[in-house]
DNA sequence: ATCAATCATCGTAATATTGCGATATAACAA
DNA sequence: TTGTTATATCGCAATATTACGATGATTGAT
C-alpha cells in the first residue's frame, strides 16, 4: 500500500501528521533553522550550507511552501524563501496541544 | 534513492525528523491520543477503535515502542501499552526548543 | 493436552519518499 | 541577442512506508 487511510482519522489528526512530516527529513529541519537564524531572507545559500544537490533543496522547499511554512519571493535571478511566521504559529499551536497531553492526564498505569 | 543522508546533519537534527516521523501518520497519533486519554492501560481496544487491522496496529505499536515513547507490559493473553512519560517530556524538550525558534529572533524580512 | 483468545511476525503488493543528473525556465548583463 | 546565473521541473533508480492476509507464539481456560 504506502497509502495512509486518512478518512478514517479526524481532521486534526490528519494536521498533525501532515505537519510533522514536514519535519520527518533533517534536510527540511535544517532549512528551517537556517531560516529563522539568518536574519535576512537566504535563497540558494541553502544549497551551500547543506549538502545536498540543488534540485534535492529545491523539492524540500517545495514541500515547506506548499505547506505554507515558508513563502519565497523572486528578487533578481534568485528566489527568496522565509518562514510564514503566521502559520507557523498556528502550527505551532496545533503541535504544542498535542505535546502537552501528559499535561492534562495524571494518570500513571505501566 | 529514499535513504536519508543522516550523515550530513547533526545529531539534534536527525533527533527531531526521527520523532516527527513517529508522528507523521495518522493512526500513531490517533493511538498516542488514546494511550494518553485512556486512564487505565489499553491494549488491543486500539484495533477496535482505530479501523485498521491488527497487524497495522501491532506494526505502528512496534515503532512507538521503539522510539521509546511507548512501553507494553504483558497482561495474560493480552499487552498493555502505555506512554513512556519520562521519554515523552524528553522528546518534548526537543521538539518544543525546535517550534519556538521564533521566538528568539524577531526579524522579519519577506 | 486441547482449545480459544490475543498479539507479533512474515511475506507481499501498492504507493511514497529521497536524491540527483539532465534539462527547462526566468531574470539580468553586456 | 547571447551568455550567465539561479532556480524549478522531469525522469529515474533506490529505498521506505503502509496495509493486511496468513501464520506463528504465548497465555489462560477446560
Amino acid at each position: 500500500m504506502g497509502l495512509a487511510k486518512t478518512e478514517i482519522f479526524s481532521d486534526s489528526q490528519n494536521a498533525i501528521a501532515k505537519f510533522a512530516k514536514a519535519f520527518a527529513h533533517p534536510a527540511r529541519v535544517s532549512i528551517l533553522q537556517h531560516l529563522f537564524k539568518i536574519d535576512s531572507c537566504v535563497c540558494g545559500d541553502l544549497v551551500n550550507e547543506i549538502g545536498l544537490a540543488q534540485p534535492t533543496i529545491s523539492q524540500h522547499l517545495k514541500e515547506l511552501k506548499h505547506l505554507g511554512l515558508i513563502k519565497g519571493s523572486v528578487e533578481g535571478t534568485s528566489v527568496c524563501y522565509c518562514v510564514d511566521k503566521e502559520n507557523w504559529t498556528e502550527m505551532k499551536k496545533l503541535m504544542t496541544h498535542f505535546l502537552d497531553q501528559d499535561l492534562s492526564n495524571s494518570a500513571n498505569c505501566c
